[in-house]
DNA sequence: CGGCGCGGCGCC
DNA sequence: AAAGGGCGCCGCGCCG
């Protein structure tokens, strides 16, 4: 059963079972939708809406969580752009309507939701009518080119969200792929419930523990105005071993004339080319750029902004990158440095399961090609150790860069030598990737193995292209060409591989997450006060991470070991949604810890 | 003053 | 050790 929800007139929201009605069943206040989608969740229907990161907030405030959703946002910049759909999108019925905004997925202003609690939430229901007054009105203008931030979606009328959801499910039933599609788009929809659940519940973070790691590493909290003790040290010491007692450090401009006059032939004060100068002020230097990067990226102001009541709250932006891997919007939350992961820390009476899934990509890649021998050598724990059981190189570092040179497109170095040698143990990924370089380099698309497809090269690519097939072209236009269009093959080479892993993942996390709701329905908590009064994660295990082939659950203690049972169970769940019985595997390196440092180990 | 491109670097 | 793909954030420095 699905239920498409959207906007019925002023304050009101009408929810319509499209298998019996273009008429909705229920039209309610805003504030009371909460209660309603609480009530009906009981039939586990698809909630079908314009935009889970509009709509799925203010619900969760109330601890309304929902199992299945729709997003029509995401929905349609898959279908719109991927290949699978290309001959049937574009006129008539199939035309994009105009209140569906164009061009990539971005961050959404204002979702951010306080930390759970019992008081009332009405508010965050007022919003503006389809083209009513106010900033609302972008979803009315028909010029509106991309995402506004302004723009909210929850005003669409509800017989308009019907009819974009109805030309969805069209352009998925007479596409090249309609099982693949509709696993991805429950997948996105899946993800998109996660990343507003992950905001929601927040990371747990210790701030006393962040603070210890940033004494140790830059000394004390620096006074107002001033660089850490620590910083101003190093940058004392690089001054005067370069003889540069006025050069800002922070300068890449002073720096590198400073760095020249100093007899350091470098091109750039990037850290691998200091790295190939012998001299004194090297390393000093390369520490000061460590512990600048730390204090200004993730230090006592980052603390400050993003750690509230001891929880990380970024902003994910799920489909917020071409191949289909999130992005962030603030708080850096997929860059966060090795060294402060040690402030992620347990609550009381909880643990951590950490799991990532080991060499993600070369497998996926394995499963894509079909390529046997490929899924042989990662049979086991260590992909690239069987790549050197196999023979194929000597060492499992050579095997490393082998696999990544092969993926990424590498030309050069000792990667790009290595990588014949893996063509010729695995004929079949090889040709693969080589394919998806060769289909960018001429400007198609590509296509993932669940049906997301590459976007087409930029008006500028294609000048450049163009301009190099004239008869007056010039040497140096057709070089330019041929680099843009290689770089352009890497690109699409590496989308196929990178693009289907991040849909395993999302796989991986949307079985993964009703099991962790029956985890804790099957051992009831005693005290049930904890749902009523609105938190949604009391007591229940959830995840609170994500970063491309990893995650963290948050859970009470006495179900950790379900919980990593669940998710080791969700892994190749996830393996036979995208392969089938095709033998790879996806084994993960899991932990049930204390504090995130302690996952490595 | 804010906006923006760039170099640099954190993560996968 | 970098190389090859994908990102976001920072400070700097230039621009209007």
């Amino acid at each position: 059963m699905r239920i498409v929800v959207g906007a019925a007139g002023a304050g009101r929201v009408g929810l319509v079972d499209p298998s019996v009605s273009a008429d909705p069943f229920e039209t309610v206040r805003v504030d009371e939708l909460p209660a309603i989608v609480r009530t009906l969740e009981a039939r586990r229907p698809r909630w079908v809406w314009s935009d889970t990161r509009r709509w799925y907030p203010r619900l969760l405030a109330d601890g309304v969580r929902v199992e299945r959703a729709h997003d029509l946002l995401l929905a349609a910049a898959i279908l719109d752009q991927s290949t699978a759909t290309a001959s049937l999108r574009g006129e008539g019925s199939h035309a994009r309507p105009q209140w569906l905004p164009s061009g990539p997925v971005e961050a959404v202003q204002g979702t951010g939701v306080p930390a759970a609690s019992s008081a009332s939430h009405a508010s965050l229901f007022e919003f503006d009518d389809f083209g009513g007054a106010g900033e609302a009105g972008g979803a009315a203008d028909a010029s509106a080119p991309g995402l506004h931030e302004s723009s909210d979606l929850i005003g669409v009328p509800v017989a308009a969200v019907l009819a974009e959801h109805a030309r969805q499910l069209a352009l998925v039933a007479s596409s090249n792929q309609p099982g693949a599609l509709r696993l991805l788009l429950a997948a996105e929809s899946a993800g998109a419930l996660i990343g507003v659940e992950l905001h929601a519940a927040g990371l747990p973070w210790h701030r006393g523990v962040h603070e210890r790691v940033l004494e140790g590493e830059l000394g004390p909290k620096p006074a107002p105005g001033r660089k850490p003790a620590r910083m101003e040290e190093l940058a004392a010491e690089v001054r005067s071993l370069l003889a540069a007692p006025a050069v800002n450090l922070d300068s890449q401009v002073d720096l590198l004339k400073a760095l020249r006059r100093a007899g350091i032939d470098v091109e750039s004060t990037s850290k691998w080319q200091l790295r190939e100068h012998e001299h004194p002020a090297i390393e000093p230097l390369v520490a000061y750029k460590k512990l600048s990067r730390l204090y200004s990226a993730n230090a006592w102001s980052w603390l400050d902004e993003w750690v509230v009541d001891g929880r990380f709250r970024p902003d994910y932006v799920p489909g917020g990158t071409a191949t289909g891997r999130w992005a962030t919007s603030g708080g850096g939350a997929l860059q966060l440095p090795k060294n402060v992961r040690s402030a992620v820390v347990a609550d009381p009476g909880w643990a951590l399961v950490v799991a990532d899934a080991a060499q993600l990509e070369p497998r996926v890649l394995a499963g894509l090609a079909h390529d046997e021998s490929m899924a042989e050598a990662g049979r086991g724990r260590d992909f690239y150790s069987g790549i050197v059981g196999a023979g194929v190189v000597e060492t499992r570092d050579q095997a490393k860069v082998a696999i990544l040179g092969a993926m990424y497109g590498a030309t050069t170095g000792e990667s790009g030598r290595l990588v014949p040698r893996l063509a010729r143990a695995y004929p079949k990924a090889m040709a693969l990737v080589d394919r998806a370089a060769a289909d960018g380099e001429r400007g198609a698309s590509v296509t993932t193995l669940l049906g997301r497809s590459s976007p087409p090269p930029g008006e500028e690519w294609r000048s450049v292209q163009s301009r190099a097939s004239q008869p007056e072209a010039t040497p140096a236009d057709e070089r330019r060409a041929r680099s843009r269009a290689r770089d352009w093959g890497r690109f699409t080479r590496n989308f196929v591989v990178q693009g289907t892993a991040a849909e395993w993942a999302l796989c991986w996390m949307a079985v993964l997450r009703p099991k962790l709701v029956a985890i804790a329905a099957a051992a009831p908590d005693p005290d049930q006060r904890a749902h009523r009064s609105g938190a949604a994660f009391d007591r229940v295990p959830h995840l609170v991470y994500y970063l491309h082939d990893e995650i963290i659950v948050h859970t009470p203690r006495e179900r950790a070991d379900d919980v990593a049972v669940a998710v080791a169970a969700a892994a190749a769940e996830a393996g036979r949604l995208l392969f089938g019985e095709f033998p790879v595997e996806f084994p993960l390196d899991l932990a049930i810890v204390d504090s995130y440092a302690l996952a490595d180990a």
